[in-house]
RNA sequence: CCAGACGGCUGGACGGUCGCUGGCGGUUCGCCGUCAGAGGAAAGUCCGGGCUCCACGGAAAAGCGGUGCCGGCUAACGGCCGGCGGGGGCGACCCCAGGGAUAGUGCCACAGAAAGCAAACCGCCCCGGCUUGCCGGGGUAAGGGUGAAAGGGUGCGGUAAGAGCGCACCGCCUUUCCGGUAACGGAAAGGGCAUGGAAAACCCCACCGGGAGCAAAACCGAAUAGGGGCGACCGGCGCACUGCGGCAACGCGGGGGUGCAAAGCAAUUUCCGGCUUGUCGCCCGGGUUGGUUGCUUGAGGCGGAUGGAAACGUCCGUCCCAGAGGAAUGGCCGUCCAGCACCCGUUUUGGGAGCGGACAGAACCCGGCUUAUAGGCCGUCUGGAUCA
């Protein structure tokens, strides 16, 4: 594999996440739910992260999100997706299931929102 | 050694690799180098301040809210330290919503005869009556019973039976004296006991307090649409409105707001309907997305000296120690150290595989309080056991 890159671009606006959920393709795998759609005319990928006051407190919140977005600088690296966006959500095991199937699901979501 | 009390500390370590945020330096503007980067509670948001805006002439009163033994500390506090009083514990120590109930109003359920200017149900005693064990009258708060509470307690005397009726001691109240800054403690004299509980029912007294919060607040301000002003050019008639003059009718002027007309727009024409009617230039103000500031040098950390019983204060030296913004401070891997529990061997030492890090994540900043917290460490003290 291509040596790890910078992290994609982020997602940080309300109405860009709120977009995502409304219009975007909606996939469920263990450890996440992703959410995808084509965006704008940007060149990059761009990613938001999602996890809700549901999965825990802050501390597990925060490290489910740490853990997503390092799985997606992984998987993204190799795999230049223009234009696309996704909105990663956190769910109850993303924090302490293993990280190299944390990176196959996304890896796998990723093919089935691409096909 | 066992059991316990109090106070304090710690909150895994090292390495590899790939990343994130900020400062500084360099840069060929692509980046590169270097340094720093969560907590004791960052938490709950319960108090106290700084800071910002709002309100307000000052102060006071009323109202509302809070605090409530005394002295000290502190910028301040509902915090801390030291003491006092009460309660608990063999003890080290711990706990207390701890002002006023003779300022006033109201309340004291149920039970009980009676619950607040006391009161006689049973019992006890005396007197009278008779049907000789009852009735009536009176005395009595020592005993029984009820109750959270029954109008001081114990003992002796006393009495018809009783009773602070009398006496002693204890308690209580008043006064005086002594000790103490004070809370309070001690003593003496007097009083025969009045002054029950509850202030977490209202209330009274003393002291404190404007309100809202960094999403506070200040500044910059794109594109698009919209507002206003000035100038040039273009523009038919009327009306609303409006400036000046006039008692008024009205006159002169403004009037692209609006009605009609006219022109234009989309598709070949007509009709109906819809939309547009100023254009250009310059300037001004408001303001959204966004950006910048506020934003980390502070009642600051560390070390030393010194005052104090302590909380804490003073002086000197030294250091700069997170600043994000869908929110950085990390992801993964390896080795080790605690810890858990399993197998083999065993007097012990040992060997092997496994599981596995408590509570918890800064959001303007400080001082506290409260709550959560696996495991480990240190100190002082108490009770007991054993040895000498």
């Amino acid at each position: 594999m291509a040596k790890a890159q910078t992290p994609p671009a982020r997602l940080t606006r309300r109405a860009e996440f709120l977009r995502l959920a409304a219009r975007g393709q909606k996939i469920a795998k263990h450890g996440f739910v992703l959410q995808a759609a084509k965006g704008g005319q940007e060149e990059a990928v761009r990613v938001g992260y999602t996890a809700t006051k549901k999965i825990g407190n802050a501390v597990i919140r925060n490290r489910a999100k740490r853990r997503l977005r390092e799985a997606a600088r992984l998987v993204l690296a190799g795999r230049p997706m223009p234009g696309v966006e996704l909105v990663l959500i956190a769910r109850r095991e993303t924090g302490d299931m293993e990280f190299s199937r944390l990176k196959q699901n996304f890896a796998k979501a990723l093919d089935e929102v691409l096909s």
